[in-house]
DNA sequence: CGGAATCCCTATCGATACTG
DNA sequence: CAGTATCGATAGGGATTCCG
């Protein structure tokens, strides 16, 4: 607990007291993971898919808004990850189910960190976010 | 916690049981904070700055192959969710500190939560994904 | 039912050059 | 020093149509 200032004892303030590289920047799994999930649709899905196993079309029916094509490229990417399991019945015609595997499972605690800290922070978010839009134009202090 | 199947006592698995509408989905703070950190360098300008205010040219040090143009984005967005703050000194020429605010601290733990997260579990992540790559073209179980 | 294929638009990102 | 401006490339996302 003894970071420069405001630092915190984890991954996040190790090594980054000098020059981040090319290389390291690229291995960094803290922004591949945050790129995964940080899409329009992996939370959501991953949320829903906490709750137990769904079905493509419950999937579906569930995120009213989202597309066929982007239902799919989310969970084709959630079960790159490992993060979600893709299960076909053999049935006529064939049902599919996901469910989160253990990998993924064990996302859903520190997600629901993040998730917390946002709707605790929204309205000053907002403020923040409606303040500054309106001081454009105005003075750049 | 008692969920349905593993799913964890948060907003995370809250109000997930009926379908989504447009506005839900709009409104969620957690797609929204994920998806401004989600991108390529929030989250390392933000880890960067939680062990103490830097300044503009010490951030392109320090974060080699960001441009100029995207450090710029990058902390225009923070300011603007008011995460992080930009004060001018008057000097000649000009320099230009940033620092978190202290929503923006806040911000450090839950974050780490997942960047700790991605470290344990990067390995598993990277197999299932070259597990995966490797079998496209192969049988679709 | 559970997708894949195609088309198209927009947002994000990067490189380069220039400036108060 | 701390940016802006411009351009081009790429990735994300959506609507529609078609298929086993």
């Amino acid at each position: 607990m003894s970071a420069t200032d405001g630092g915190v004892p984890t991954a996040l303030s190790a090594d980054l007291g000098l020059p981040i590289t090319e290389d390291e920047h690229q291995d960094c799994p803290a922004t591949d993971v945050l790129r995964r999930i940080g899409d329009k649709w992996s939370v959501l899905v991953v949320a829903i898919l906490g709750r137990g196993p769904r079905r493509y079309n419950e999937l579906h029916r569930s995120i009213k808004e989202i597309s066929q094509r982007m239902l799919t490229r989310t969970l084709r990417g959630l079960e790159r990850d490992g993060l979600v399991s893709r299960t076909v019945h053999p049935t006529v015609p064939a049902t599919v189910e996901y469910a989160l595997t253990d990998l993924g499972r064990s996302l859903l605690l520190p997600l629901s960190t993040i998730t917390d800290w946002a709707l605790e922070n929204r309205k000053e978010i907002d403020e923040a976010r409606s303040l500054h839009d309106r001081s454009q134009g105005g003075s750049r202090i």
